[in-house]
Formats: C-alpha cells, structure tokens, sequence
DNA sequence: TTTTTGTGTCAAAACGATTTGACAAAATTT
DNA sequence: AAATTTTGTCAAATCGTTTTGACACAAAAA
C-alpha cells in the first residue's frame, strides 16, 4: 500500500507538504504542487482513511439504525439521507435493529468507539428507553418518524393532522358514518391518528360508533379481521379509516366479498401511500409521508451538529399529503 | 474520551499489559487481570476503533452497494448478509448506488481507503465493468444476484431452471399455449429466463407463438401493455409467464378487463413472490427468490477471504421456488 | 548449586496520516 | 541599507492502539 512518505519522497519533498497540498491548509508554491499531485497520480496514492479518522477523530461516517430494514419506509428515508451526506463525504453505516435491541453493552461501546461520527434511528418499533441511556449525550443523535422521549430531536409526522384530514375527506366526499381500523394499541402514531380522525369527524359531522377501538395487525390479515369485526359487531359505517395500506387492502375485499361496493356503499381510506394501492383493483386512498424529506433534514441537522457543533432543533414536525383516489370517489 | 493509557495508569500496570487482557495475546496473571478489567468498568473505557483499524489494517466494515436501496430485493439480501457478518463483529456501510455509477475516481478510491475490508455488490441494472477495472484484484468483492463479468465471483439464481419450470407447471396444469412477458431484453437473466421457458415449453408440449420478445418496463403498466400486445397481436395463449410480479398484476387487471377469468381462461406466473402476490384478488403463482440465502453465502465467502485469504468460487448458483397460487390453478 | 525453561510485565517501535513551531529565502516597508 | 513581513518548506510531535524484543523473577531440570 502506498503511503504518504512514497509519494513524498517521489515528489522530493516532505510529507507535511503533500499533506498541505492535498488539505490546502498551508500555501505551496506551484511547481512544488505540480510535482506533489504528478506523484500521487504516479503512485496512485489514496490516503488511508484510519489513519486519517484517528488524527482528525471523525470517522466520516453516520450510523443508520432501524429495527427493520426490510421494511420499506427505512429506504425512502435512507435515500434522503444519502443525498445529503454523501455529497459531504460521509457514509451511511447500518446497525441491524436486533443488534441494538439486544445488547445494550455492545450497542454503547459501539457509539462509543468513534467508528460513528453520529447516528440515525428511524422507526423503531420499541419505546423502550433503555439502550439510548447508554449513549453518551453530546453523540450526535436524532430520530427520524417516531419519539424516543422527550430528549432526544425527532422529525415526526403529524398523524392527529393526517387523522383529522382523513374525516374532512370523507366529509367532503359525502360519507357520514365514520368507521376506524386501527393498527396495535401501542404506538403512539396509532393513537393519535385515531384522535385526530375521532376528533375530525366529530367536528365535520360524521357519526361516531360507540366502539372506535379496533386495533389489528399491520398486515392484511388484519385488515380483513378488522373489517369483519366492523361490520358483525359495530355495524353502520359507510367510511373506513384503515391505519395502513396492508389494512385498508384486507378491509376492501373483505367488504367486496360481503357484497359491498367500494366506494359506492362504503369508502376507504389507508396510509402511507404503498406502491399497490397505486394499482389496486380499486386504487386506494392513502396518505403519502415525506420519509424521502424527514431523511434529508435529519442528515442536515445531524451534519449541522457534528461539523459545527450546531445544536438539533428537539423537534420537527412535518405533515402527510392525501392522494385520492378510487376508494373514496363517491 | 479515555484511552488506554488512561486504563494503564489507574490499574498500575503499562498499556500493553491492558491490551492484552484485551485481546488475550500474551498470558496475564489473574490478580492483574483483574485490576485491569476493574479499571476498565470505573473509567467506561472503550477503544478507539480508528486507532485500531490503523494498526490492524481491518476497519470492520464491509460495503453493500446497491443501485436503489428503495428495491426490496437489497433489503432481503441485506438481511442475509447481516446475519452472517454482524455476529463476527463486522459492520455493513451503504455505497449508494448513484455514487458507485457516476465517480470511478471517487469509487477506487473509496475501495482503497481501507475505509472497507470488503464489499457485495447487489443487483446492479447496468452491466457497465469500468467501475470495477480501478478497483485493485486482491480487494474483497463479491456479486448477488448478477453477473459482472467473467473475474468477479458471483452468486446468482438459476434463471434458466426458472423459466423451464414455469413452462413445466403450466404444461402439468393443463395449459397449453404458452405466451410470455418479459422485461427489459438488455438483462441476461430476463433472457436466461426466456430461454428457460421457451425450451420447456417445447419440451413439455405447449405451442410457442411465433412472436416471443414482448419485452416491457417491470412495473404494473408494463404489464397492461404486454398483455394488450399479447392478446391483440400474438393472441391465442391460455398460458403468460411474466418477468416479474408487477407485470404479472397488469396482465391480470388487463386480462379481466377484456373479459377473460384468471386462471380459467388464461394462466398467469410471475416472478419475486412480492408481498402482494399473496392478497391480490386473484393471489398469484410466483417464483421465490431465495434471497436472505443469497446474502449469507456471499458473506461467508467475503469473511472467509478477508479473514483468511480463502478465494471465493467464482460462480454460485441458487434455484428460486415456484409458488403455487390460485392465478394458474386451472 | 547451576542451568534451563516458563511466566508475567514493560518500554519502545510501529501503523499513516495531520498539525505546529521553526526557519530560511524572498518580498515589502521603513 | 536595515528592519519587517510574507512565503514556502521541513522536522518533529501527535492521534490511540497493537506488537515485539527484552528482562526480571520463579519454577523445573540438570
């Protein structure tokens, strides 16, 4: 492997001075300079990137931890955080969500060992506070579409907005009575969605069953157990809030093989906007998220901190955009 | 940030002696061993793993460059890859793709920094090589799921094998006239799969019409398209193989819309068994890519080369599993 | 008892870059 | 012409580990 000290003694000068000529923080002169980059080229010299980190203590590189990298929404975030840091010259390194979950040690000794410059957490299922109590507080951290406590910066999305615009839409389209497919009671997302739509609705004149609690899976499945459960046991609704796309999917065939008519007898509306519900049967209603956005600021501000030791606003809220589509065209 | 000196001092003993209780390379006595670990736990000592990638020469990371991370297809693989590694202590950095395509000065470098002891390259859409010729011989490097060349090791699926057992369960159902939608012609496995099939399908007795290169974009509207070239100008199959499940959705959709009942009147077979093959109103038959697999062999081989200079075969082949649903349930 | 072997520890030399104080030589100001 | 400033370069120190040759001391073998 090439080193400095090569292409130095090529160059017939010092090593400092190939430093200088490659960071520019001391003038040299320019046949000096000529001769110093003829040699890199020469020698095809790359600096070592550890030995670098070790003197300058950054890494140049940015954790990215998510619980489930399977999941798509970590992509889309991960994009818009690509596209700021990667022109920086920072990477993007992944810390699998098991690991991080499971050993609290390894996971503080981790961002602890200065391998990261900063990290990202996105999405994580978990609220439990534990592991990050082990980071140290001036690491740079942000999390990006959900709240890990009231310490650490978020980017969020404002679900009671999205809920609350899900029965304006219903409203407007002529529906009036309100019906609500929620995802597993404990995430917060969830929960506020479903004030937001309650509160909407209420406010925009749709009724209210007495039980507005189902909560199912995130998948299909759950859709379909959903919407069955809506039909036998709360009946009389005519506009479906699912909390995910997967629901909303199971909700309509559910309600098509009972012999209803999306969206004629009774509409649909789900989340996050999923590549299907574009080309459904029956295209979907949906909410789309900025998770390409939310990446993006995250990488900003996390750059912001470890470059200028600027400080991480605590929190940024930013909303979800309605697309409709069939399943609420009345 | 407390080093090893530090640890040195507290514990009374030299900092080589902390280092190998560290690491076990030169026997301790146990009574200082125990002072040393002591010293570690009260001062929260974690080495600096810059300090130790520069004198090891082994960072502990291993790239994953992707041309769209947003494909699923990477996040199974990475799934895989992670499984392997992360349990050794290695950690997987993003190279994105755009990255990867539009700098080769920028990506020789990178592989050279030593920043990465190794890297996976996975699906990559172009076939452009020059990437690669800067990138020196010995560094660790390793393709999923395509082929890069005659000197990059690979692991990839059976195509072939693919498209010849499609044509099989078509024939085994019953069907009888094969018809077939691929995508874009400039992938070799598009065209080992159209191999596959039209052999098969000459094999196993299903008529081949003359006209067999409908090639289309891989999404729902290529579909829609393929289908309509199909049924408006190739006409009589009862049989669509489809290059993937996207396609297979818009072939579908567009075959009911002319009226014709899937499987009854027309069979359809798509490929990567997305999620969505399994809740379409019709649920489609679909070959399984055996992805998580895919990723754990390749970093297996890239550990056992970075660990102990073992080469990695130059060619692995995977089969994908056909997935029977009710789109060819004839 | 003397020699050999084995244990446990240390000091010093790497690893490969960047930074800084020093200092000629050249350019500018008095 | 002397004093000052600027410019360009270098030598040496530093970042935080790991590795290795040396050595003291204890235990075993001669």
């Amino acid at each position: 492997m090439v080193k400095i000290t090569d292409v130095a003694k090529l160059a017939g000068v010092s090593p400092s001075t190939v430093s200088h000529v490659l960071n520019g923080k001391r003038p040299i002169s320019e046949p000096t300079r000529q001769r110093v980059l003829q040699a890199i080229e020469e020698l095809n010299y790359i600096p070592n990137a550890n030995a670098r980190a070790m003197k300058s203590g950054l890494s140049g590189i940015i954790g990215f931890i998510a619980t489930d990298i399977t999941e798509l929404f970590s992509n889309r975030i991960i994009q818009g955080v690509e596209s700021v840091i990667v022109p920086s010259g920072f990477h993007l390194l992944f810390v699998s969500g098991t690991e991080f979950k499971t050993n609290l040690g390894d996971t503080m000794a981790f961002m602890n060992s200065r391998k990261l410059d900063g990290a990202i957490i996105a999405q994580s299922i978990t609220q439990d506070h534990r592991n990050l109590e082990f980071v140290p507080p001036e690491f740079p951290l942000i999390t990006v579409n959900f709240d890990f406590g009231p310490h650490l910066p978020r980017i969020i999305l404002d679900n009671y907005k999205g809920g609350w615009e899900a029965a304006e839409h219903f409203a407007r389209k002529g529906f009036s009575r309100a019906g609500l497919i929620m995802g597993p009671s404990n995430r917060i997302a969830s929960n506020d969605r479903q004030t937001g739509f309650l509160e909407g609705a209420k406010n925009f004149g749709l009724t209210i069953p007495q039980r507005n609690f189902i909560h199912v899976p995130f998948d299909f499945q759950g859709g379909v157990k959903g919407m069955e459960e809506l039909l036998d046991e709360v009946g009389n609704v005519d506009a479906v809030f699912c909390a995910n796309d997967y629901i909303a999917v199971g909700a309509i065939q559910t309600a098509i093989s009972r012999g209803l008519r999306v969206p004629e007898d009774i509409g649909v509306i789900g989340f996050d906007n999923r590549d299907f519900s574009e080309f459904w049967p029956t295209t979907i209603t949906s909410f789309d998220q900025p998770l390409y956005e939310m990446g993006k600021i995250a990488a900003q501000y996390l750059e912001d901190k470890i470059l200028n030791h600027h400080e991480i606003p605590i929190q940024t809220v930013l909303s979800s955009r309605l697309i409709e589509r069939e399943s609420t065209r009345h």
